[in-house]
DNA sequence: CTACTATATAGCCATGTAGCTATATAGGAA
DNA sequence: TTCCTATATAGCTACATGGCTATATAGTAG
């Protein structure tokens, strides 16, 4: 119990991690379109991918060309309220917010075949 | 603010760390005492300790020999909220159990002097 | 099948950290 | 002052991690 809130508060302390959970609170979000709004390389995301997968806090879906991945809060209680603790925290944050903003200049299909 | 959530969970994500929270909930505590509950050694412990100073989780009070250590949580709401939840999460963790048990088996005036 | 492209993995480097031992510091007792 | 003891710090080692580049994999299109 506590070896599992060790690994899970590992993995949300990480800002790109966070970013990347407040990111697809907003909607799915293939691999590509994370890279861009963090701004750092594609196997950089995957292994935060990766990670977030570990504790099931994303899943993927297939979606032809791309593998969207998408937030599953499926945790037992404490760690659902703890998400939603940390989403509220970061909500007025200026990164999260500039994210928000690129986020919207996302368009997959321009992004990718880097 | 994001890179302040970082830090402090970063402080949070070590299991020694939270055992001394979860015990310095149920008492102040000195050094020597953490360390014997924990069965690390000594300067483990105050290095512990001055990370979750840094954080501003707890404070010390000189008590004549001893030094104790006092949680004192005064963050900001959302940080309030989350050292609950967190310390919820964990008061059925048997490694938690343990620890307070042993706690009372703990006396300052035999365990230090190492 | 082949060609293409999104994603994953391997491997490297630099950095951070947790444990330890040895030693320094600080504060109480005499 | 000197002695003593609780705690802090320095310095070491081993290990984990996050970024990167290069390459492998997998899944779609034709």
């Amino acid at each position: 119990m506590i070896t599992e809130y060790e690994k899970i508060l590992k993995v949300l302390s990480d800002q790109n991690r966070i970013r990347i959970v407040k990111l697809l609170e907003k909607q799915k979000l293939c691999v590509c379109e994370l890279a861009f709004v963090l701004a750092i390389k594609q196997p950089s995301v995957s292994r935060h991918l990766k990670k977030l997968k570990g504790v099931g806090l994303i899943k993927e879906e297939q979606d032809s060309f791309w593998t969207n991945y998408v937030l599953t809060i499926k945790g037992h209680k404490h760690l659902i309220t703890l998400i939603r603790t940390i989403s509220a925290w970061l909500n007025d944050d200026d990164q999260i917010k500039e994210d928000l903003k690129r986020l919207r200049q996302a368009d997959r299909t321009q992004l990718c075949c880097s």
